[in-house]
RNA sequence: GGGCUCGUAGCUCAGCUGGAUAGAGCACCUCCCUUCUAAGGAGGCGGUCACAGGUUCGAAUCCUGUCGGGCUCACCA
């Protein structure tokens, strides 16, 4: 039983013992450190159920406490605040039965319990990734981590949007502008190559834009007569009649931009179980949609199309299906939802890791998948993060103006290169592992920096000089654990600890209860969605484990039962950081 | 206009269900490398928690309103 619960206990005991009153809580914090004690019960609230002054039913509470409870050594009394001290035996105990549990604060998934499927990535075929996705792969790979971590069976999927007129675009570019380029004649990766075309697309279509236009055309009308854009639409059509050639073309472009991403996913870190992609499934939603409508959830309008009414529900009426019967993007992801319960009967909720301009979109999604009588309908949730903005402003894919993820990773290593030669700490590695470590370091900078910030809010990045690798950011944390593995390499690992004979330093006693705390901060992230709980809180660590490290000497101990039990200590430091960062999908180095 | 969301130190961000004198890092200033990696540590400077009311023993946190930024309200996805 944790520390808190005992307490709690003994102090509903306190309380009624004293007053005869029943107490429904107790309320904890961390003792704040200029007073004495290292927990502190909050007494003010109790004033409901007992009626008196808090110093004194404080200093009651206090008195009984210490009496019954073996681990309470002392206590005082501030205002209403009952400042405990916790017996070092306590904390060596709990040192004990954790120093050599390689996953502490990981809890195994439960079979029985119903599973998570969790939604990211979800890109276009059309171009490569930039920076936005690469919040949204973080995020959603650290969440479902995460959530594992917190014992829940999890799925990673993602929606690949692998049809529609933009895809055309870019074939259609291919087709008329390019000369038969492949990924393998141009050494190009393929998810460039088709971005390039999609790109030159655009900037052809503005140019017939303006001949139009020169020509006496309205700008509205410019736009929608451009040949190259009606001739993408005729490509659109003769995908959907499945004619040979388009659909050839599709696959094979497809297969280049899949076969890009799949290395930007590989140096990214992230991975899926199970891929859905929306030529497959938007057809299916029609069925559902269907099905609603027998049941009365849908209705249809005099031109055919069918909508929902959530006007009771504070919103407005919402379109399932166009009057010329086809998919919209809401009937496709109602499809999506059902399907994937049905491919995984197990699955009893789901998170979508979206950017914030859909909650609307997902708000609506919910409302529907409730209303057609699905039970795991509440347990979805929309992971919402806001934009990454760069300080030109907003990234536009058409206008160049992206951040490439490819290109980032790459200047994120170069960087970490430059400042790891600078500090000249890595003799004797050869080119290969030195490369491979400053891309560790960079995407460690990148990684930590971006899941660091809450979701919700969003991030302004400035690509030239925003990553810092002092302070609170990845590479720091990242260099604390190569020291402590340094220092790992010199101590004896298989030295007797005698805890009987064992006292603690302030610093140790302080480094222990951040200890406590990990398992506690994961399930509260899980809880939250939050990748930026176990951020700051692996900082939090780290700054007590440095702050250990300058006052109390490892290797040079007074005695070897101290030696082993600060060199334990260090190696349980290092072990929860490694934990922490792998629920942040972040790499620790052995050396720096 | 309706809805959602954000506003905390010069900058970037913490602050969990309301709790003690609001915390870190960067930047600026002072110290600490004969000791386990100085990408480090100890300290200083720096705040009307956007603003105004309210709720209560107590509000950065909850409620209402105002101001400012973002997003959204498509037979686009």
């Amino acid at each position: 039983m944790s520390l808190q619960a005992t307490l709690t206990n003994h102090v509903k005991q306190a309380i009624k013992a004293i007053f005869n009153a029943e107490l429904e809580a107790v309320e904890f914090q961390a003792t704040r450190k200029e007073f004495a004690g290292d927990i502190t019960v909050v007494v003010f609230p109790m004033l409901r159920v007992v009626k008196g002054n808090p110093v004194q039913i404080g200093e009651q509470i206090g008195q009984y406490l210490e009496a019954h409870v073996e681990d309470v050594k002392g206590f005082n009394v501030v205002k209403g605040f009952l400042n405990i001290e916790i017996s070092e035996p306590y904390y060596i105990n709990f040192f004990n039965e954790i120093n050599d549990k390689l996953n502490f604060g990981f809890v195994d998934p439960n079979a029985n319990e119903a599973a998570v499927m969790v939604e990211y990535s979800s890109p276009n075929t059309n171009k490569p990734l930039h920076l936005g996705h690469i919040r949204n792969n973080l995020l959603g790979y650290s969440v479902a981590e995460i959530l594992k971590a917190s014992g829940k069976n999890v799925y990673k999927t993602q929606i690949i949007n692998d049809r529609g007129i933009h895809i055309c675009k870019s074939m259609l570019a291919w087709e008329k502008f390019g000369n038969g380029e492949t990924p393998e004649n141009t050494g190009l990766k393929g998810d460039k190559l088709v971005g390039n075309y999609y790109v030159k697309f655009d900037q052809e279509y503005k140019k017939e834009i303006q001949g139009l236009i020169a020509q006496g055309s309205s700008e509205e009308e410019a736009k929608k007569q451009a040949p190259l854009l009606l001739e993408a639409q005729q490509m659109l059509q003769k995908w959907e009649a499945g004619d040979d050639d388009v659909v050839s073309l599709w696959t094979t472009m497809n297969q280049w931009v899949y076969d890009g991403f799949d290395i930007t996913y590989k140096n990214l870190g992230v991975d899926f179980d199970k891929l859905y992609y929306e030529s497959q499934t938007y057809l299916l939603g029609k069925e559902f949609v269907a099905e609603g409508l027998r049941s009365g959830v849908f209705f249809t309008k005099e031109d055919g199309s069918v909508w929902c009414d959530l006007t009771d529900d504070g919103l407005d009426e919402k379109i399932v299906l166009r009057s010329d019967g086809t998919a919209v993007y809401m009937t496709q992801d109602i499809g999506t939802a059902i399907q994937r319960v049905k491919d995984f009967p197990d699955v009893g909720g789901m998170v979508y890791t979206v950017g914030n301009e859909q909650e609307y979109h997902f708000k609506v999604l919910f409302l529907i998948i409730k209303k057609l009588g699905f039970d795991w309908a509440k347990n979805l949730f929309h992971l919402s993060y806001g934009m990454v903005d760069l300080p030109s402003g907003k990234m536009k894919s058409r206008e160049g103006t992206v951040v490439d993820a490819d290109d980032l990773i790459d200047e994120m290593a170069q960087t970490a290169g430059e400042i790891s030669e600078e500090l000249g700490k890595l003799e004797g590695y050869s080119e290969n592992e030195k490369l491979q470590l400053y891309k560790t370091i960079g995407l460690g900078a990148l990684k930590y920096y971006i899941l660091k910030v809450d979701p919700k809010k969003r991030i302004l990045f400035d690509p030239k000089d925003s990553i810092d690798f002092q302070g609170n950011t990845g590479p720091f944390i990242q260099y604390t654990y190569a020291r402590i593995q340094s220092i790992l390499r010199k101590a004896d690992l298989n030295m007797e600890l005698n805890s009987e004979r064992l006292s603690l330093h302030v610093k140790e006693k302080e480094l222990l209860k951040q200890i406590q705390m990990f398992p506690e901060v994961i399930q509260n992230a899980a809880e939250h969605h939050s990748p930026a709980l176990i951020a700051n809180y692996t900082y939090d660590l780290v700054k007590a484990f440095n702050s250990f490290y300058q006052n109390v000497s490892i290797l040079g101990a007074d005695s070897d039962n101290e030696k082993a039990f600060r060199v334990k200590l260090s190696k349980t430091v290092a072990n929860i950081i490694k934990n922490a960062f792998s629920l942040l999908g972040i790499d620790v180095p052995e050396r720096m």
